[in-house]
Formats: C-alpha cells, structure tokens, sequence
DNA sequence: TTGAAAGCGTTACCAG
DNA sequence: CTGGTAACGCTTTCAA
C-alpha cells in the first residue's frame, strides 16, 4: 500500500489580524488588543463581540514569527541532549519542560548525533534567535563549542557538566552520590569493592571516582587503583567488558559500585557470565534510576539522582536571566538517596 | 553552593542587515544577497569583501523570525511523541531527524504528556505557524485531536496508526510482525502459543492480535481465546501482571509473543518468578528491538521493526507535502524481520 | 473608545 | 551591479 500525495494540496492561507478587522469592521488595533487576552482593554462589549464572533469564524491564530520579531522573543527554550536513548535523559526532559511550561515557556528537544556538524547547528539556531536559551545536557562536548557559547552571549545552562568558562551550570552531587553507594556496601560487610568509572575526561565521572576514594577512606579501606575500571557510557558493551577485566583480576572484588545505569547493566552481564550469583555472590550498585531498574534481573539497587529537579532548575534559571529576574538557586543538588532492591546482600567474606 | 544571578546581565543586542550595512557602507537589499549564500548573486568583488568582513566583525545572524514571517515558513517540522522512557521511541526520533534534517529542516521533538491540556497544545502552536508541519507519533490520541487536526488543513503525520479521518499515516506491518514471531515459535514445535495483546482499542494491538490468529490458521493451531492477556504498555508492571495469569491458566502455554518491548521484559520477570528458566522451559519472543535487548537476561529474540524507516519516512512525505511535491511512498513498512537472542527454544514437548 | 502610522528584520521587485 | 520601496503580521505609541 502507498501513500500518493497528489500537487496541489494547498496549503491553507491562515487568516490575519487584517481579515479580522475587515470581517468584524474595526481597525486591526482594536482586534489586537481584543485577542491578545488582556482583560485592562476598554472596549465597547458590541465590539468586542463582533471581534471575537469573526475572530472564530475565521479561525483566527496569532502568527508566531510576527510576534516573536516585533517582541524580539520566541518564548521557547531548547534544550540539546546527547543520546536520546539514554534511559537517564528522559527525566531531565520532563524536569525541563516542567520547568518552562510553568513559565509560559515552550521547551523542545533535539538530539545532538555523533557528527560534528550538528554540533555547531545549536549555535547557530541559538543565535539566529529560533529560540530564546539553550539547555545543554551533554558531558561530551568540545570546550571550543562552550566558548563559542560564552562569546555568543547568549543565554545557556550547561547541566550535569561544569565548565571553567562559564558558571552556568547545574549539576548532582557525584561525589555524595558516589559516598552513598559506598556507604551501603561498606555496612553490608564489603570490603574490596570496585568502581566501574566512566570516560576520566568528563568531570562527572572524576566526582565520581573521587566520591569513591573519600568513603573507602573515611573508612580506612585502602585504596587499590586495580580495582578501578574506566568504561564508555554510551553504549551498553562497556560495563560488561570493564566488568569482565575486574573479575580477571587475581584479587577479584566482592562488589561493584557502577558510575551510571547502563555501566550497571552491562556490568550484570558480565557477572553471570561468571556464574556469579547476585546479590548472593556478588553485590552491585548502580548510579541513576531508570523504570527498568525495577523490571531487570534482579531488580538493581542503585542511588537516585534528582534528574527531574536538575531539568526543572536550569529551565528556571535560563528563564530568569531571560526575563532579567536576579535569582539565587542551589547549583549542586542532593542526592535523593539510596534505592534498595535486590542486587546488593552482606558479604559471604562475613560468614 | 548556590547560583546567583545578578540583574543586567543585559543579553546582546544582535546585528541587523542595517547594521551590516551601515559598516559596509552598502545598501541593504546588496547585504541581504550577498549573505543569503547564492552563488549566483552577481556582486563586484570588492563590496562582497565588505560586506563579508563587516557581517564577520559584527558577527551577523540573521533573524530567524523575520525570515519565517517573510517566508511564511519556519522550515521547522515538529515530532510529538507519547512518552520519551519508552525504548523503540528513540529509534523514530533518530528517523525523523535523519528525515528532516537531510531536506534542511529542522525537527524538534516535544514530549505530550498525560494533561490533556497539553493535546491542545501542539495543534496551537501548528496554527501559530511555530512550526509548518506535525508529526505524531502517539497511538493514545483522541479522535477529535485529530478531527481538530484535520479541520486546521494543516499538514501532519501520523506515525505508526491509523485513523480513518485522514489517511496521512505511515505504519510498520504489525500482523507481518506477529506471523515472523509466530511462524518461529511454530517451526521450533511449540503449539500452544500465548499472546500478551496490548491495549485492544489501539488498531496497531488489534493488527498485532490479528496476525497472530493468521498465522496459528496457517498452521492448522486453533486459536484459543484464554492464551490472549491484554495488558496496558506505557508501564513496565503490565507485562509482568498479564504474563502470570496466562501462567496460572489451567493448560499453560509453551511460549508467548509480547507485543511490545516493555511488556516483554514484563513477561521475563513473571516467567522467572514461577521459577521458569527462558529458554529451556519456556520461549519468549518481543516486537520491537532496543539496545537493552541484548543486554538483559537472557537476549531477548525479537521481530524487528523499521522504525527508523517509519521516523524518516514520516519527515520526508511532510516536506514534500510542505513543498508541494507530489510523491508516492510506500505507506505499510515491512518488518526487518527477526534478531534470534537467547530467549527461544524448541519446545520442550517434543522430547 | 477607536484608528492611523511606524517599525521589528528580512526579502522581492523594480529602477537606476 | 546596486539601491529604493514595499510588504510579511503584529504591537505600540500617539492622536482623535
């Protein structure tokens, strides 16, 4: 079955201010005033009536583009994600479109590929005024692309990403997140625990990994560099061949703490490749929650991030400076805390 | 840590052709062309040069909102989808980005919430011209949204449903879909073949359910009405729910074909709790692929769909609506077919 | 209470 | 080759 799309499907010619005032007899200032909704203009009710009446038949819509060049505003934030697959991104979605629906903002979406070119695409958008700030929620990023951001003078929010250039940016607490993880295990009776760090070069993963060191060290756990892996976000294969490289090592670790969800899962692959049974043999903590956390085998306990706040704050901020509003918001926010569920048991070490 | 913005970080104040102008000492109509990139403006060298360095130094954009008002386009398409968690959604974003963005549109994503204030939104902001075609990729829609649709002769797309309003729909062949994971779970001897059906008032269930009967027909298995669970997709429980009471049945089947990706991760958790072991004692087959797939416990064998394909499918009949181009696309996309994991096997009643 | 006029930044159409 | 003029649809003065 095909689908024919014939020539000369015209396109419907929407009606202006003009048809209005025409249809209704009035001038087009008086209609505009009527229909911009403000209820302070005083006019006469017959008017208004005869305005609103031609207004529907016509089924009249303010144009956008001439509205947003005469008030030299879109009302639209953008908001730039990398991976749309990434089951973390979603709740930053909605935190940010929370945040800007209750402003009267309009928030959308694109997705930042691979490609270069796509890189500078934002940019030029931002600046061509298609929308009115930029939400960036990438750690992978040139640092050239966040000072052509700074020069452009735009008004942007980097999130889950700080960056020397610019202090415009809201992020989770990694390191407490990271304590938190290592805290559990530690009270289960662990003792060797591993990390499965992501890509060094993001500052994210280095809180992380710092995060890692502080609670082993507040409980005088030695810390044994072979007992850290570093891996690739982004796809699901690296916690699992990183996982696979910790349990080869000669003094193989008794649990896990994974730097992001699908580290997480990649590294339970990994484990029952090995016959490790979870939590039995093994305990694993994963950073990020996702609704597939609870469905997964077994169930993984993991510590929840406020992703959902983060999107909601930085929709916040960027429409602060938009609107000139000085504002004071909490830059790095607090873990939600840990999730139990089932992958994580008292050491065997214990009994 | 907090974030303080101060008041008066006053935003840039962009340059205008006028500007551009000006510094160049040109009029600007020259300006206009020059920049608009047309090889074939014929300019003398030397204003060109000017022109070109003094856009440079004032680093000029050009306003996106006065273009679209002179145009009377925004060369912005945007793709409303149901929920961004749900795993094959990705897969059609990428679509219809490759789609849009190889014609020189833009696509924006947005996010439609439960609020059914938020269904008005999007026809709003199609009517305001923010954006000059739709693309909707939700299957729990109101009719009299797409009435609505239909009425503002706006161009739109739906995506995987059908509605008998329009026929401006583009749609994977879900009952192909359901006799590839049938006709498998058959050739591997399995007879008694359960089916998790997703919602039945959504055409693309029904379209599922009725390949599945198609292809027990064409085997000679009568259909069995008690082997069919309906459950809700959109949550990760429904599966799960359903999988069992099929499991509590008085003859239990061999094997199932869930509907969609979530209620198949459903059904594993279920399968386990009974203390069933995939693939052995029982075969498990998904519609719909996604990376997570091949990650979890055990592989998920699933038919696949051409998502992408639909996604960018979906982008190019929109332009060529938008451009008014005839053309002729295919309208039923054909399964890719099916990815064998580890969760079938032959069934066990034939030992 | 209403309307005329100007202008937002761009492009298209003519004249020069 | 170049520039003046008009127009896109809307809002905002300012007069009437």
């Amino acid at each position: 079955m095909v689908l024919e799309i014939p020539m000369g499907k015209r396109l419907p010619i929407p009606s202006t201010l003009k048809d209005v005032a025409n249809s209704a007899n009035v001038s087009i200032p008086i209609v505009s005033r009527v229909l911009s909704g403000n209820p302070e203009v005083r006019v006469s009710a017959d008017t208004r009536q005869r305005i609103l009446k031609a207004a529907k038949s016509l089924s009249y819509h303010p144009n956008a583009s001439a509205r947003s060049l005469k008030a030299k505003r879109t009302y639209t934030l953008a908001l730039f994600v990398p991976d749309v697959g990434n089951p973390v991104i979603p709740e930053i979605i909605r935190g940010v479109e929370a945040g800007a629906q209750s402003a009267g903002y309009a928030a959308f979406v694109s997705h930042l590929d691979e490609k270069a070119v796509s890189e500078q695409r934002y940019l030029t958008w931002l600046q061509e005024g298609r929308f009115d700030g930029l939400i960036l929620a990438t750690a992978r990023l040139e640092d050239s692309i966040v000072e052509d951001l700074v020069r452009s003078r735009r008004p942007f929010v980097l999130v889950n990403r700080r960056e020397s250039s610019t202090n415009m940016h809201i992020t989770v607490d990694d390191a407490a997140g990271a304590r938190i993880a290592i805290n559990h295990l530690v009270e289960l009776g662990h003792r060797r625990i591993a990390h499965l760090a992501g890509p060094l070069m993001f500052d994210t993963s280095l809180r992380r990994l710092q995060g890692y060191r502080q609670e082993l060290d507040a409980h005088g756990i030695a810390y044994d560099s072979s007992l850290v892996q570093e891996y690739s976000w982004q796809t699901w294969e690296g916690g699992k061949v990183a996982m696979k490289r910790l349990l080869q090592g000669k003094k193989p670790p008794t649990a896990v703490f994974a730097s992001n969800f699908m580290g997480a899962v990649g590294a339970l692959g990994a484990l029952k490749e090995f016959g490790l049974k979870i939590p039995e043999d093994f305990s694993l903590v994963g950073l990020h929650d996702s609704p597939i956390a609870e469905v997964i085998d077994p169930p993984l306990t993991v510590v929840k991030m406020p992703l959902h706040e983060m999107g909601r704050r930085a929709a916040e901020i960027l429409i602060n400076i938009l609107e000139d509003r000085p504002c004071v918001i909490p830059q790095v926010l607090t873990p939600e805390g840990l999730v139990m569920r089932k992958s994580t048991a008292p050491c065997r070490c214990l009994s």
